[in-house]
DNA sequence: GATGAATGAGATTTCATTCAT
DNA sequence: GATGAATGAAATCTCATTCAT
């Protein structure tokens, strides 16, 4: 019974996230959820309160699972090695689930996103700001807000895993490397090279 | 007569491209467009069959006029040069309309986009991929497939930008250059370079 | 001014009568009719307060027209001289305009219809009830209550004129004559034959 | 559960065919029906996909069910009787239920029929016009177009029983006998008699 | 007078949520 | 606990009517 109900909770989130993903929160209705999950409507309603609840629960589970991820020997990493560290989270997280692209592609002022989960993007933020200015700091990074940084990782990343999502492109180790150095390379500061 | 019917049609279209960046296209409703755009709900039907059409329209004009800034002298420019013009490009079209925005937004499997707007999106790709074709033979260009280096662009920016509509950041002359450079570097091929 | 006036007021009066008899009251558009008559939505506003007070204005003129058509020398005839005038009159009214179709199709609960209509309607029903009450008293014509044998020979007539106007049969001379004999054999007393 | 649905789906033809056979179909609204089926306006659409849809499954099932009980025993009959068997099934499947009414009242080219709805009125016009195809190669009825012949009796048989719904009259053995002398009168060949 | 763009009340339709089974 | 039929509030869309030109 138990383990029963605990697989059609994770049936649920399963196919909510999945939806969400590729239709947007509010083109998802509950019946396309409840088919996908194989359950009743009615069931979803046994676990979530409403269909901003379970946005919420999904979001807020996926933002944590990232930032947990994300911690580990986060802040005992060089600069450099803590970016591989934060590309590594991104693509792993992506490839064992749709969370990660389901909250990048979350914008904060989202209008189904509560004050909890914003709280948590901020905590995320906070996490990173921490990451770049050490980087700043450094010398290693260049002297943009975090924000901007994060903006431009993020970004790039979103839209090249959308690529993935629809089948234009294979991740392979190779793409994997060549995309961590495009992103590196772009907020890294370029000190010595003369620039063009 | 034309002038006041122009505006309105002006008005709804203004309306719509500012709601449906903020909120999307399925959250959008058209009472929510009549009222930002001072018309009656069935006003907007004078000019639009449907919310669908509506929003077609609105994503080829848009990009239809990213199209046609984005041709202007492009072809004769070197590779860098190219690369300032269409940075300049997205940030001008910023500047001037939420349109940008909106289209950057917008999935190209949006279920809302109907065949004429997918084709244009082939169009812009096309556009971009001889573009950074001519740039990857000139050893310029990171031998990425087009459509990622695309993504690397368009995903750093329309980040970014959307930072600087809800007010976190104020785009300037220093960081418009400075994000230029970023995205370049993302991009550009570091040849001689020891990289780290 | 005047003729241009009463042409556009009879142009509105041809369209709408064609189309409520083509598509029924609530199924036709003022915008239809206005197409239909060639001239502005607006401009039925100045003829008619309302499409309900064009209906019963509609209506009213052609039940008018029937009945002056049909008083004519009607109480002079003879029952059977009677009956062939009657005949006489929709066959001649339903080729002149569509009105004899319009206002056979109608019935009488008709919720669109105001009190005059509905009053007028009673009128000629009063008519048609002295002429077979007077068809009856002579033992010409069966004892059915009168509304009966109206409703005999209007609900034939009007199904056979659908037909034509859909186009499915030709009302030549040879029909015309067969059917007033139909019409007259179905409500007559076939006293001595012994019928089978 | 079963029942209870078969119910509510029953509940909705009936409220259905009665608005529809009192008001026309395009005065009808969903509301109405609704209100008048004792459920909820939502509960239409689970049934049925759309306002048209509902009417063609209403008129197909109507004009079904008077086709079986029109086939039973049809061609096994003398002209004559066959006659008799056709008024009865008017008769009784109006007693029954709404549904002759509202197809007697439907023009085949109403503008909410669908193709389906149409074939089907086109089979029941074939059945018809083989009998009286038969009766019209046995002498035994006037050798009218069949379209005709059926638009006379079911035109007069649809008037009457619209008084009979309005409380005008009162449907009783004797007068139900006599009208289906009147309607066969109007068809049949009154060779011998001298007509006047 | 004539027009048709504009309107909003009211139509059709959808869907988050409830609840009897 | 699980279900999905039922619901009605709110969405999309239509159209009779108004009114500025």
């Amino acid at each position: 019974m138990l383990s029963a109900s605990s697989s059609k909770y994770d049936m649920i989130m399963k196919a909510s996230v999945s939806l969400f993903t590729e239709r947007g929160f509010d083109a998802t209705t509950i019946p396309m959820i409840a088919e996908r999950a194989h359950v009743g409507t009615g069931t979803i309603y046994r676990y979530f309160d409403s269909k901003e609840t379970l946005v919420n629960v999904l979001f807020q589970e996926s933002i944590q699972r990232f930032m947990e991820k994300l911690k580990q020997d986060f802040s005992e990493l060089s600069v450099r090695e803590g970016f591989h560290h934060v590309f590594c989270c991104l693509i792993q997280f992506t490839k064992e689930s749709d969370y990660a692209l389901f909250f990048l592609e979350t914008k904060k002022d989202a209008h189904y996103l509560n004050a909890t989960s914003r709280k948590m993007i901020e905590n995320l933020t906070q996490m990173l700001d921490d990451y770049f200015n050490k980087g700043k700091a450094e010398g290693v990074i260049r002297s943009l807000p975090s924000n901007v940084l994060i903006a431009i990782v993020l970004g790039a990343f979103l839209k090249i895993y959308q690529l993935v999502q629809t089948g234009d492109i294979e991740m392979d180790m190779d793409l994997r490397t060549e995309l961590e150095q495009c992103c590196w390379d772009a907020i890294k500061l370029h000190s010595f090279t003369s620039q063009k």
